[in-house]
DNA sequence: TAGATGCATAGG
DNA sequence: CTATGCATCTAG
């Protein structure tokens, strides 16, 4: 099943480890599976969990005291080469949960656990105590010469206080060179600061928000579970503006209030000033914070204070999941449908699915969060696996937007153009009323396609035979597969024919040309994951939209992702059939999931709100599920679909595309690659009368069959045995080319 | 994973 | 002859 689930958590329990060992098993944060041995020193106290320093070949490494493996024996090595632990770092060891959840993610994703412990041990600052703060107090005699520059700091330490030196300086809005003078003279004196304080504790009290009865009843049943522990799954399934936040709130507050921790899984993107602020509305004090933008110090200190159970509520994303909580009562996985939990390079895991993992080897209940959940976690709910919580209506007065598809063969937009007579003037009416619209389409750039109007040529990658995307804004064609980039020439580089190259179809940035040719007074705004600026850029950029300092808002994908627009009264999907045929096997599940994101994003504070999706195609089943609202229905019809094609969470053949060098029989490469599966995984070669279904550019191409006990993620996990098949393959180099189109 | 080692090739 | 690059091996 695409999930986690029983039959892979049955294994033999672990032994407890023998009293008062001298030598102990220590696992490195290094590319091994295995646990070494190392002797302790008389009278050095460790225990499992401990992290340690140890000495591994040349170098000295981090490691964690482990346990003694199931069916431990006796050491393979003899005593002579045993080496000592160097040091023990003084934070709380990891817990039996932890140790549990490292060995069992490395297991199932086939990585050595030491790849996994790397994911905890990531803070290393954390494990060394914070240096303390010099500070400065009032100490002496006034200086010879005052200056309101120098009285200004006076004044501010005559409340009796110690500052540290540029914390004093920025208060007093002067210099750290004033500071600095007023000690030489004696006037302060440096002292040594208490680093850190203990973050305050998030108070369930603090302010209780008001819930409609929807809400209630969810937060209620989440609420028991959480008091009266152990393992199990909600799948809290509440429509866009329904108030889902609000609802697992009760949860996290109920968690603090049992004395354990929280932790809340956000895609990184997600992670707002906008949603800290309504936690401190809930609970009177910040979370703790963990994403890529946390510096190297706090970092720090979340990670003690998480490993000494200070940290009572952590926010964070995917990688938060490897945090060493003391005593983690509670994850909550938001908008859980959501790609950003895929950790697809390096260590390879779904945070989504090790959420449960962590709950089920931990006891406590895990919550997963969407308002389009994904199939695999529809399924689980359907088949009682997860419980479901519903909430179908919005919250407060809010209605859902009226979805009504557009269709482009009987409204079609002027020549050359891409929006719709009907949608145009919708915008116009939508402006007109002082609201916000939004156009939206998945697609960067100007033009998917350049092509020349004399002799027909088309401009492709050369390393990936998609086509080039332009990016008129910046003069070039690039390819959003590999990268490659090349300036806008004058003239086909086939024909020589100057003038002749003509773009073709939409990106945003010629909807955003249409836009300001047809409503010129308008405030208009273009986002994309490409703008520049980064992240910083985008905030400002989506907060001012939400301030109302917008008139119509284009973008990709980037808009569908959490943002609350207040005023956005209009969505418009320029392309909604966009995504639905290519050969991704969850082609209609995202789509979906995009167009309802996005749609829902209007009229979420209440009034009128429409949304239009044009299309070539109005009786696509994606889409007719959306007009009509029906989204058990289209769930059904996916799952069925799946059900009859063998595609996961039902079947469990996958095929993948293998190229050999042709000089090389390629058929012993294909067994040699057969031979470096995994043993539990069955592999078929075909024979040779199938092998070769193509051959592309000298090498060959052959499909193998690969069965495999979790389909939930085969892509990422095929990649990785394939990429370590060349060893064994007798060292020669197998390019491997996993082509989605050809999985199912 | 990272560092050490061994081998092949390039350049002076 | 050294410098450099790379593939391979190994760690308790």
């Amino acid at each position: 099943m695409a999930t986690p689930i029983d039959d892979l958590f049955a294994e033999s329990p672990p032994r407890p480890a023998a009293s008062g060992p001298r030598v102990v098993p220590v696992l490195t944060p290094v590319a091994l599976d295995t646990a070494y041995s190392y002797r302790v020193a008389h009278g050095r106290a460790v225990e499992p969990g401990s992290i340690v320093v140890v000495p591994l070949g040349p170098r000295k490494v981090l490691g964690v005291v482990w346990d003694e493996e199931p069916g431990g024996g006796p050491l393979k090595i003899g005593d002579n080469r045993l080496r000592e632990i160097e040091s023990v770092h003084d934070v709380p060891p990891l817990t039996t949960a932890m140790r549990r959840f490292v060995d069992w993610v490395g297991r199932y994703y086939l990585m050595p656990r030491g790849m996994m412990l790397r994911m905890v041990l990531r803070a290393p600052e954390a494990l060394e105590p914070e240096p303390p703060i010099r500070g400065v107090r009032l100490a002496g005699p006034p200086p010879e010469r005052m200056t309101t520059a120098r009285r200004r700091v006076i004044e501010i330490l005559e409340g009796g206080f110690a500052w540290s030196r540029t914390g004093l300086a920025a208060s007093a809005g002067v210099s750290a060179g004033v500071v600095d003078g007023l000690i030489a003279q004696g006037t302060l004196e440096e002292v040594w600061l208490e680093p850190g304080r203990a973050p305050a504790v998030p108070d369930p009290h603090h302010h209780r928000l008001e819930l409609n009865p929807d809400q209630s009843a969810a937060a209620e049943a989440l609420r028991v579970s959480v008091a009266s522990g152990g393992f199990r799954v909600d799948l809290l399934d509440g429509v866009t503006g329904s108030g889902k936040t609000e609802v697992y709130f009760e949860a996290v507050a109920a968690a603090v209030e049992k004395g354990r921790q929280a932790l809340i899984l956000l895609p990184e993107i997600a992670l707002t000033a906008e949603f800290l602020d309504r936690f401190v509305t809930r609970f009177g004090v910040k979370p703790g914070e963990w994403h890529s933008e946390v510096s190297p110090k706090n970092r720090a200190r979340l990670w003690r204070g998480v490993a000494t159970g200070e940290v009572r509520v952590v926010v964070g994303a995917r990688s938060s999941l490897w945090l060493p909580f003391r005593d983690l009562g509670l994850v909550i996985v938001d908008e859980e449908h959501d790609g950003a939990y895929k950790q697809e390079e390096g260590a390879v895991y779904h945070a989504r699915d090790m959420a449960v993992v962590r709950g089920r080897l931990g006891g406590f209940p895990v919550v997963l969060a969407s308002a389009t959940p994904s199939l695999e976690t529809w399924v689980n709910a359907e088949q009682g696996r997860y419980r479901r919580l519903a909430l179908p209506a919005r919250a407060g007065r809010a209605k859902l937007p009226e979805v009504r598809t557009l269709d482009l063969r009987r409204h079609l937009p002027a020549p050359g153009k891409f929006l719709a007579p009907p949608l145009v003037s919708a915008i116009r009416d939508t402006i007109a009323a002082g609201s916000q619209a939004l156009l939206f389409l998945n697609r960067r750039g100007y033009a998917p396609l350049t092509l020349c109007r004399t002799c027909g040529h088309r401009f492709e990658c050369p390393n990936c035979s998609t086509w080039l995307v332009e990016h008129r804004f910046r003069g070039v064609l690039t390819c959003h597969h590999c990268g490659h980039t090349v300036r806008r020439p004058e003239a086909c580089p086939s024909c020589g024919e100057i003038d002749a190259l003509v773009a073709c179809g939409p990106g945003i940035e010629r909807i955003a040309e249409e836009a300001a040719d047809l409503f010129p007074d308008a405030r208009r705004l273009v986002l994309s994951s490409d703008l520049p600026g980064g992240t910083a850029r985008m905030k400002l950029e989506l907060a001012a939209v939400a301030a109302g300092e917008c008139d119509i808002v284009i973008g990709t994908q980037i808009l569908a992702k959490g943002h609350n627009f207040p005023l956005l009264a209009l969505v418009g999907v320029v392309d909604a059939d966009l995504g639905l045929a290519h050969g991704d096997p969850r082609a209609a599940e995202k789509t979906f999931q995009l167009i309802q994101q996005v749609t829902g994003r209007a009229g979420r504070t209440g009034g009128e709100a429409r949304a239009f999706l044009q299309t070539r195609a109005p009786d696509h089943p994606v889409l007719r599920a959306i007009v009509a609202g029906d989204r058990d229905g289209f769930y059904e019809a996916e799952v069925e679909e799946r059900r009859r094609s063998g595609m996961p969470p039902f079947g469990r053949l996958a095929g993948i595309v293998v190229s050999a060098d042709a000089r090389e029989p390629a058929f012993a490469h294909a067994r040699a690659l057969a031979a470096a599966a995994p043993r539990h995984d069955e592999v078929t070669v075909l024979g040779p009368a199938e092998a070769p279904i193509a051959v592309v550019r000298g090498r060959h191409r052959f499909r193998l069959l690969v069965r495999t006990p979790r389909p939930f993620d085969i892509q990422a996990y095929l990649s990785r045995w394939l990429t370590a098949a060349p060893r064994a393959a007798g060292g020669t180099r197998i390019q491997v080319d996993v082509d989605p189109q050809s999985f199912f």
